[in-house]
DNA sequence: AATACTGAGTTCATAATATGAAGTGGCGAG
DNA sequence: CTCGCCACTTCATATTATGAACTCAGTATT
């Protein structure tokens, strides 16, 4: 179970950071050692460790914990520096390890889908085909649905109007009524599917990564043998939880409502 | 110099989450051992059990760590759901211990100026005066002008024509060009100072809070007496330091350009 | 007003554990 | 093929985290 060499009080002082997490209004040193079941005494060290660091904040008052500013500040500083790629090509492989398919990292730029990473998969499928010039593919892969359900609607509309809907299967989408309703499905589901309709014997599966103010900005994907039906409902999970992680990697937090919580005053 | 039982593995691997947020490319095991001069095993120990955490990624492929998707999820949810009081509160009594004086949080609300929270200094200062009804005093005081100033243009703009200019005291900023040239002055040195502007005898300090957005949302200020002058800069830098640490808290990072930065693409 | 709680922070002997030198295995360059 | 580099593992040992008991301060109870 424990891997090698697991340092005890390092695991501690996360078991801590991660209470201190889910408890915006801040926690005694006292009701963080009965919740994990440490000794007081070494539940204080840690966490007079992190308070030296900034990783945590003590009311000077009420002396309860709460999460520190220098944490907060490091990991929103690493957010806004990081970028899609570097963030993204390590769940992407994840991705293809666990699913033995390829994995793909996209995103939308001007009106063009752009793989960003792409993870070699050791399942034979062919994904390229001769590509007509000039002719966007947005509309006949899961990746370009995606990012299409998800674009603010502002951009999607000319975007709809302007891209051809050529055929390239008998399963293409091919008509802007379709097209919409499969967008409408995409968004309400969390997911899109490719049914062959961009190269006969080619499935897909992808899921949307949001950045922290909850755009769409890329997908993560797999494409699979299109005779291996049964694997679909696997992979939509897999593809879903890697699109998840990346998302939070970005900063992205799944909100109830709307993104006025942020501001919100007591 | 070492506080009361300070955890050493536990600095050692808020080291190399603070050397892991500088890189957003990444680090491998001996970079990280060889600049914080820690073992090479154990450095892989403390990175090992911070990845079994996803407070640490890896790269399956180039091996190399980086943030974690955890940690960063784990923030942004602590940030977006903690307000303002809960995160404000303890730094304001910080400063209030520090100056001696009495210490404020503040926010604007529709158009009205109001006291989130108050730490009581040992210092005394007369700083409530009876209030003339209906009358907005947000010209008057440095927390007030510091709001004004950072409010973008449309909430300023009829904010400024249908508040009354009134006089307090012989100091008051009483004309629209004044206080324009006020505000503009306070964006351009980052705080605000109340010359016995509201109250004969006393003197304001107040710094501006800035939410993740960018966004003022509230202000640090302290009030002194005007006859300690002497103390002004003093205070300038304090205050200064409780807005930006209260800032990091609420996920602020300052940026050099614009705020696109969060979704560039490599 | 005196007493008993409760909880933060400290101390220190000791058991527990992090340490790091050496070693393994895998990968890429020459 | 060999060499060197690097991630990772092993394990004896010295370092260090641990926790029972304690102090101190604030608050509730009698």
């Amino acid at each position: 179970m424990t891997p090698t060499g697991h340092i005890r009080s390092l695991d501690k002082a996360v078991d801590i950071i991660e209470m201190l997490a889910a408890a915006p209004r801040g926690l005694s040193v006292r009701e963080i050692a009965k919740a994990l079941g440490f000794n007081a005494s070494t539940t204080h060290h840690l966490v007079s460790t992190l308070r030296g660091r900034g990783f945590v904040d003590q009311d000077p008052e009420t002396r309860a914990y709460r999460l520190g500013y220098r944490l907060v500040s490091l990991v929103n500083e690493f957010v806004s520096e990081a970028d899609i790629y570097a963030i993204g090509a390590g769940p992407i492989r994840e991705l293809r390890d666990r699913s033995g398919d390829t994995a793909y990292l996209t995103v939308l730029q001007d009106r063009e889908i752009f793989v960003v990473f792409e993870a070699t998969g050791v399942n034979p499928v062919q994904t390229r085909r001769p590509r007509p010039p000039g002719q966007s593919c947005l509309h006949g892969i899961a990746s370009g649905k995606t990012l299409l359900a998800y674009l603010p609607d502002e951009r999607r509309a000319p975007l709809l109007t302007s891209v051809s809907l050529a055929r390239f299967t008998p399963h293409t989408i091919t008509t802007p009524h379709e097209l919409e309703m499969e967008l409408a499905a995409i968004r309400a589901q969390g997911y899109a599917l490719d049914r062959e309709e961009w190269l006969v014997g080619l499935a897909c599966v992808a899921a949307p990564v949001f950045d922290r103010n909850g755009a769409c900005v890329a997908t993560a994907s797999v494409a699979y043998p299109a005779a291996q039906g049964e694997r679909r409902d696997a992979l939509i999970g897999m593809v879903g939880e890697t699109a998840a992680r990346i998302s939070a990697s970005l900063g992205y937090v799944a909100r109830g409502e709307d993104a006025a919580d942020a501001a919100r005053v007591a």
